[in-house]
Formats: structure tokens, C-alpha cells, sequence
DNA sequence: ATGCGGACCTGTTAGC
DNA sequence: TGCTAACAGGTCCGCA
């Protein structure tokens, strides 16, 4: 389920229910997610208090003074925060219990994601490491975007789904971002002037933004913890619209395949 | 260094 | 109705 605004709203859904509580024990009912989980997970996290509930891209951070949690909900996780957990269904993986009876259940049908435990700073950790910038922090602009592209003759659409361009970009909001900024997704990075990189910086942190402020709601699946469904609140003006009009210009939205990921974009509108 | 394809999994939907 | 193929929100890794 993750874009970067889902995990945002689980992160600011589960929070409130585990900061400052103590982890009592840790279920772990299939460890084999997209990393084996460590035993060093169920051995060290219990009895350790819950400081912060961070996010880092796509990784949600649980920081204790022994160690962090490190979660990545691949292509279909979610992690919820339950006050009264049923039985635990076929792709719930891992409970961990607090001292309060809240139960954070993570479930992957896919698992595509991860957990992992870390002793050390979680931002040296291999695969936090080398992330680029937070898309909506100021760091990430134009100049900084137009700069990271030179010399690159890739695809636009898979420079900026490049973690190490920036992070969090993933792969409708790739589409829409360059239908906003009028930028075909084909496009060579290293050939997009300066002022036109501007426009697809502030188009991705709009997208984003707008994303997080309806609550998330990018997923034909993804619920958040009203129950609203996704997908409907969230204007996707390219995403999943082949042969459907253009909101611009009306002619047809076409889907190709760029990097093996379906690509929607208007022919007459981006260049 | 950059760029590309393959890999990891299961579930749902479209098509014959 | 039933079977098969295509496709799905991510991203790491190895090879050219």
C-alpha cells in the first residue's frame, strides 16, 4: 500500500497509540519478508519503551534506547495499531504487544516488506544510508533537481523514482507529478532546462502534500483509520486513465512502460 | 558511474 | 463457469 503518503498517515496514525509505551513481547509468526527478520528482534526489542515513531522515505522508524525498528511496507504491508486484536489472519506476520494492550499488527500478503532491527543509528544503516533528500524538505528544489540530472540520459519519470535523486516518489505520483509539470515522462533528464525542473520539484511536493492533507487516500486498497476508502478523494488526473480524456485538452491519456512500470501521461499536454 | 533487467511474493482482474 | 495470463503501491542486486 505505501507512496510516501500512506506511510506518513500510518506513521501519524500509530504513533499517539505507542510512543512512550513499552513493548511487553514481539509475535512473530513468518519471519521471511523481503529481509529474514533477526532474531536480535524478539530478543531485544521487549521491555524497551517506544521514544519515537519516525519516517525516513519509505521506512518507518521506532527508536528506543536499545535499539530502532526499522519497517518498509513493500508493495501491499500496513502496520496498524489495534486496541482490541482479533485473531491473527494469513498475512499477519508480526504482533508487537505494549504494556497498554495496544497491539501494532503488521500484515504483507506480498511481503515485499521489511523489518529490521538495528543497534546503531538507523540513518547509517545500509540501506538508509545512501537515500537522497525528503522530497517536501526545502533541499530539495529545482536547482538541486536540475543539478542531479546532469549528464543523465534516463528517463525523467525514473530519475525522480531514483531514491537516490530523492526519495518517496514512487510510481503513480511519478505520473501524475510530470502530467502537472506538463513534462513528458520519456524525457531524457539531462535535457530538461532549469526552469522547467523548478516546476517538477514544486509539482512533486504539491502532489505530495495534497496526498497527505486528504489522508492518504492514493490506494484502491488503503483504508486509514477512519475507514475511508482510498483512491477517490485523491484526483489522479493521469494514473490508471488510459483512453480516458485528458482533464487539460481532452485527448486520450495513453499508459506505456517505462523501467517495467506502467507509465500514464498526455501526448499533446507533456513534452 | 550509469542503466537495465531480474528477482523477491501473493492476490485480483481481464480475457479466452 | 473455469482456467490462464497479465498486472499491482517497491527497491535491491548483479551484470553489461
Amino acid at each position: 500500500m505505501p507512496e510516501l503518503p500512506e506511510v506518513e498517515i500510518t506513521r501519524r496514525g500509530i504513533a499517539p497509540a505507542i510512543k512512550g509505551i513499552a513493548v511487553k513481547k514481539v509475535v512473530i509468526r513468518q519471519r521471511r519478508l523481503r529481509w529474514p527478520i533477526s532474531a536480535g528482534l524478539a530478543r531485544e526489542l521487549p521491555g524497551e519503551t517506544v521514544d519515537s515513531v519516525d519516517r525516513r522515505a519509505k521506512y518507518l522508524l521506532l527508536g528506543t534506547t536499545a535499539g530502532t525498528l526499522i519497517t518498509h511496507l513493500g508493495m501491499s504491508g500496513s502496520l496498524r495499531a489495534l486496541s482490541n486484536p482479533g485473531p491473527a489472519q494469513k498475512h499477519d506476520h508480526v504482533d508487537i504487544v505494549f504494556a497498554n494492550g495496544t497491539c501494532l499488527r503488521f500484515t504483507d500478503p506480498r511481503r515485499f516488506g521489511s523489518m529490521l532491527w538495528t543497534r546503531r543509528d538507523p540513518l547509517r544503516h545500509r540501506l538508509l544510508a545512501r537515500l537522497g533528500p525528503e522530497p517536501l524538505h526545502p533541499e530539495f528544489d529545482g536547482e538541486y533537481l536540475y543539478k542531479s540530472a546532469r549528464g543523465r540520459r534516463g528517463a525523467i519519470k525514473l530519475h525522480i523514482m531514483n531514491a537516490a535523486t530523492v526519495v518517496g516518489v514512487g510510481n503513480i505520483y511519478a505520473s501524475e507529478a510530470l502530467y502537472a509539470a506538463g513534462i513528458n515522462p520519456r524525457r531524457a533528464a539531462g535535457r530538461i532546462s532549469l526552469p522547467r525542473m523548478q516546476l517538477l520539484s514544486d509539482t512533486i511536493k504539491l502532489v505530495l502534500e495534497n496526498a497527505i492533507k486528504v489522508g492518504g487516500t492514493t490506494l484502491r486498497d488503503f483504508t486509514g483509520g477512519d475507514g475511508q476508502p482510498g483512491y477517490f478523494q485523491l484526483e489522479l488526473n493521469a494514473y490508471d486513465r488510459d483512453g480516458q480524456p485528458c482533464p487539460g485538452c481532452g485527448s486520450a491519456i495513453r499508459r506505456i512502460v517505462i523501467g517495467q512500470r506502467s507509465t500514464f501521461y498526455c501526448p499533446h499536454c507533456q513534452t
